[in-house]
DNA sequence: CTGAAAGCGCTTACAG
DNA sequence: CTGAAAGCGCTTACAG
């Protein structure tokens, strides 16, 4: 690679010059300029981010860890917040955990320390302190979809309403005995989803029906098992709720299985909204949390932080969209 | 941030030992080390990776340019990526261009000059000439999935055969009519899938059912619009064949709502493999390529090309993976 | 209008 | 065993 210097011995000018020139940061005489320019085109020069970086103490660089990427809302989020990045001139770094909380630590001590300037985690698995460590050495850090930490900023859904206006929409449908499948109550989008239904069905005077199976987790296999036991337990069950899309297609082919009219005998609403659930062969009912711009929003917020002169950082900020209602076939 | 002068100011010796002692680079007495060593733990010491990586020459950076991450398996291949980079000490930077030849060529542009060691490509939008580029000025490109450049190593899937064998699969079970749902014929692996049905569907003399819709692209409406075509023109039609899953799940719903008994009347196959295709309804059979092993070959490559000495690079590698039949319900 | 110098934070021959 | 110096490629006051 060509660098400066090489462009500078080619235009017969030293390398300041050189570097006024094709970044326009101060007047250079057209002829000279013109000389610079065909030099670096010559040489097909292209300014090395790293010392630019170096030198402006700025990598232009947001680490972004996730819990996984396939088959999860994660990808489209993911998505809106490379856009925006590309669009402020940021690159977006990925770490996958796998709600590792060992696999979360190594990336967060990557990440730290030069690799980025802002850091987006969206898992968080009990490094609480080491994220405060972060951010007290400079680093913004901001928590996205789960908020665990209070005194660290946070794009979020309103899990409470998203859990209540579920159960009220089925209950409107005329159901009464609504199921949830939720996931680790340590997370608080889980935690607090299955809040906002426990408040629903008590306002509602219905009863309360939680599958317990054994480890909760994000997945088809668990979605199906639970649905097995919240139909075993109560033959009355009209309607199940899944945390995430993908135990609602497990949920749904457990019904499949049991030969239930999905949508008439058992209604299902997932909480999470991925696209797929429109494309199903008996399409999903779902809270649709807004993803993309959750992301997009994440990635605005933090390049603030990061730009705002060090006097008038911008603080703590929570940030709390709402989910929307996209009826389908499901209910 | 602490840096190194701050360590050694503390310990009271030169920056030069403390980076010795730090990084074990050569013999240190141990009562300096251990006074550096506590020295960078009262400071909170972590070395700036930028500065090292200006000093190598190497970022330990790997840029991934793909079309799309949601709803595709790229988002699977994406974490077989990033995990072996991790292993390998690497991170994955992304960047997503949404097919556009536009932002790809934006990204690859920024991607080069600093800001990556190393890229691998799974969109290709006519910027082969830059590709080239790239790869002359010394950064290794490695194009994933979708090969358009000879000249450029690559890891992909034999699509040949994945498209033969299906038609060899379905022909197995009885279908004499089959249909294709493809994708861009400008992009490798959609038009050499179609050439392996066309291979099989000639050498077993049946006809050829081709949907012809105006803009093919990897989406369910695509899917649906093209599964509705080929049963208007062909009511003997026993059998779809789509490029990708999602473009399945839309011939699953066409056919849903047309009453056909989808795995009797007819028969659905998936040329991706998508994990989603194990949670319908009615599941999915489909030829899947080994998306995570894609990810973590390709990653293990083009770091073994950007570490390997000057004088014994491995020049150009073309790796083709096989996918395997997975047989669910839909056939 | 342009050059010479300093410095971003690190590593690594070179002395001693 | 450890220090002083040079240099990675850039930018930016400071002179002139």
């Amino acid at each position: 690679m060509a660098t400066l210097k090489d462009v500078a011995r080619l235009a017969c000018v030293d390398v300041s010059t050189v570097s006024r020139a094709l970044n326009n940061t101060s007047y250079v005489h057209p002829d000279t300029k013109a000389r610079i320019y065909a030099a670096a085109k010559e040489l097909g020069y292209h300014p090395n981010v790293m010392a630019q970086a170096l030198r402006a103490g700025r990598r232009h660089t947001i680490g972004v860890v996730v819990p996984r990427l396939h088959l999860a809302i994660f990808s489209e989020i993911l998505q809106g917040i490379e856009e925006e990045g590309r669009q402020q001139g940021y690159a977006t770094l990925i770490c996958v955990t796998e709600d590792n909380p060992a696999t979360e630590k190594e990336c967060l001590n990557r990440l730290r320390g030069g690799f980025a300037d802002g850091i987006i985690i969206v898992a968080t698995g009990r490094n609480g302190r080491l994220l405060r460590d972060i951010r007290a050495s400079g680093i913004p850090v901001l928590q996205l979809v789960r908020k665990q930490e209070l005194r660290i900023s946070s794009v979020t859904v309103d899990y409470v309403s998203c859990g209540y206006d579920a159960v009220q929409f089925l209950y409107k449908k005329g159901c009464r005995q609504i199921g949830l499948i939720s996931g680790s109550l340590h997370l608080a989008p889980y935690k607090e989803r299955q809040d906002g239904y426990q408040k629903a069905v008590r306002e509602l005077g219905l009863d309360e029906n939680y599958s317990e199976c054994s480890e909760p987790v994000n997945s088809f296999e668990y979605g199906y098992e639970c649905a097995e036991q919240l139909l075993d337990e109560n033959e009355d069950l009209d309607a199940i709720i899944a945390a995430v899309d993908i135990q609602g297609l497990g949920a749904i082919r457990a019904l499949t299985e049991r030969g239930a009219k999905i949508g008439e005998e058992v209604r299902v609403v997932s909480l999470t909204g991925h696209a797929v659930g429109g494309m199903l062969e008996t399409s999903m009912t779902s809270m649709e949390m807004p993803a993309h711009l959750m992301g997009s929003k994440a990635m605005r917020m933090i390049v603030e932080e990061i730009e705002a002169p060090q006097a008038q950082k911008p603080g703590l900020q929570h940030l709390v969209l709402a989910s929307t209602l996209v009826e389908r076939e499901s209910t």
